[in-house]
DNA sequence: CTGAAAGCGCTTACAG
DNA sequence: CTGAAAGCGCTTACAG
């Protein structure tokens, strides 16, 4: 192995010499340097980063704390983690992927062990246990996602109440006037408090509230297989809905399923908007979802750059929410003419006004 | 922080026996061993990986090089991970994800760091460039996957034969005879040389063969949009194929919509069987796809052995390949009743052999 | 069974 | 602008 020992004798300089140019750490005359450099070339010196870790204190890996237990890692995660990784290494850093249970036990044992530099969060909870291992570890952390109480933590997010204004404006404006939420299950214990199920939930009874819409709203599981038997559900309580927004993308797959498989055309019939996928998933159904884009490659690099920031003791990144946009797809038109009801119930009162 | 020294000072021992103690590299005396983990408890030490790894010159770092842009990260993907991941800790070491291209540029960069001391290699391809970087980098490695040239590499791969073999031995035991593959496309400068789609085609050649059945194969990259497309190839080529073994799981998808949306019934009209899917993408169809199931757990857990079983020093672990098993499903079922034909072809002389 | 000491390959005050 | 030297927190011959 070559070492700076190496390159600083055939250079003919001391090894501190060489460390403040390759860390750019204070100035070097230009003869010096191109000795050096010369040195490095014909050696192929590469330095070894785990001695500058130790000497430095700082080891520049970043981990980003993945609950693979309780989440999957599909595509959407997969974006966020390549553009994460991507915004690290163009700050000279490592970004590793740490699959931790969400409850911080894991997460507490790795920290200890002193091998990185900081930890991008995934999948936050409301109240999320992980913040407290990480503050007593005096570990700095950047959240993609919020908890509530959020005093000064560093954050980026998904702007949940535009997208979901965003959403259901797109549909009214088509005419739709019957929704309905496939949302998360939020009795689920995985994700009881998870940000995105709540804040999506709460601002959808909110907008459609806001809309005059009916406010309808099933709970699923995070499954094709679960879409599919949320789908049986709102066609036999709800069949009046022409246009379902779905939470999970997973489970908008089992909704177009569903539909199809009840006898509904898609869009036709009823509408589909996913609110939170990506084109891979998107493009697994026939016709192929309209959704609304998951920001993952905007948040993944701004959460990486939020705690890089903090490590280099720059300027805090100011916390940023960044809205899922319309990706038009196949699932998604006019409703269908409106057929007379058996009975006019409440529903058939609310249909009226439309 | 607290270091060795702190909890040998409060110990009334050495360093070196702190280290002893910890490594279980020498034998230490009950009672000093009681003294030293009372001191731990009471410090909360924990062992600084960073030094420990400049001192021993093993960072017990492994890192699977996935290559990122050429494949998609899956849910396939996530099971070699997440397996590996495991199989690591169990022994100590920490397994990282490396995103990096196919053709070993940055693989060479990463690997002079001295960040890791073996790599996973996935996705391997039949002459592929990694390895010359990481044989001249001295760094040990196994494959997942497997070049045309093994000449003793530590690897462990997918049995593409017997899983072909399964396959078609299933369908035709059904009372399929007119099969086709959906293969993969290797004219994509990106799977040009991969070896599964090699494998898999190649197998399915011979073993259709030897059953004596016509040999339809189709090219199709790893989308859902290209099963699409493929699948309308197929019907108008091939309308008298009874079943569809298709390679790529996205593909696979594509392929159910596209045979549903030309109006067959699946599988009543047509079967189809995904040749390496997992059960996370296989419920994405209605009704679900009837599968080879990638044995991604067993590898992931496999390869990572292999690999620290030679940062051991300790026996090699021999060459696996393991099949993919016959997952059931709902989209095999037996063929429909062969319809009379127009002309009566080539094909049609097959036809009467059933 | 235990300890004193060298050393891993760097960084970083401190001095000049 | 450059260098000598201490030190990061461990491991590991070597000695006893």
């Amino acid at each position: 192995m070559v070492t700076m020992r190496d390159v600083a004798q055939r250079a003919g300089v001391s090894i501190a010499t060489v460390s403040f140019l390759l860390n750019d750490t204070k100035p070097v005359t230009a003869a010096t340097r191109a000795r050096i450099e010369q040195a490095m070339l014909e050696l192929g010196y590469r330095r070894n980063v785990v001695a500058r870790a130790l000497a430095s204190k700082r080891t520049r890996i970043i981990a980003m704390a993945y609950p693979a237990l309780e989440h999957r890692f599909g595509m959407s995660t997969a974006e966020f983690f390549t553009s994460a990784a991507e915004a690290a290494r163009k700050d000279d850093y490592h970004l590793v992927l740490w699959p931790v249970g969400n409850d911080g036990v894991e997460l507490r044992e790795l920290l200890g062990q002193g091998l990185v530099d900081g930890v991008v969060l995934m999948e936050v909870q409301l109240d999320d246990p992980r913040i407290a291992v990480l503050r007593q570890a005096a570990t700095p952390f950047a959240m993609i996602g919020r908890t509530t109480e959020l005093d000064g933590l560093s954050h980026v997010d998904i702007d949940f109440d535009t997208t979901v204004e965003d959403a259901v404006r797109h549909l009214y404006e088509l005419g739709h006037r019957e929704l309905a939420l496939i949302s998360g299950d939020l009795d689920d214990p995985r994700f009881h408090a998870y940000g995105p199920w709540v804040r999506v939930e709460e601002a959808y009874r909110r907008v459609a509230a806001s809309y005059g819409l009916p406010v309808v709203v099933l709970p699923c599981s995070d499954t094709t297989q679960a879409g599919k038997a949320a789908t049986e559900r709102l066609l036999d309580r709800h069949p009046e809905t022409t246009a379902v927004l779905v939470l999970n993308e997973y489970a908008a797959l089992g909704v177009v399923s569903g539909l199809k498989r009840a006898g509904h055309d898609v869009p036709g019939n009823t509408s589909v908007l996913a609110l939170l996928s990506v084109p891979e998933t998107a493009a697994m159904t026939d016709p192929e979802l309209t959704m609304m884009r998951t920001p993952g490659p905007e948040l993944g690099q701004l959460g990486t750059e939020a705690l890089i920031r903090q490590l280099e003791g720059a300027d805090p990144l100011p916390p940023q929410l960044v809205p899922a946009k319309l990706s038009p797809g196949a699932t998604v038109a006019t409703p269908r003419a409106p057929r007379p009801k058996a009975g006019a119930g409440r529903r058939g009162a609310r249909k009226a006004r439309s």
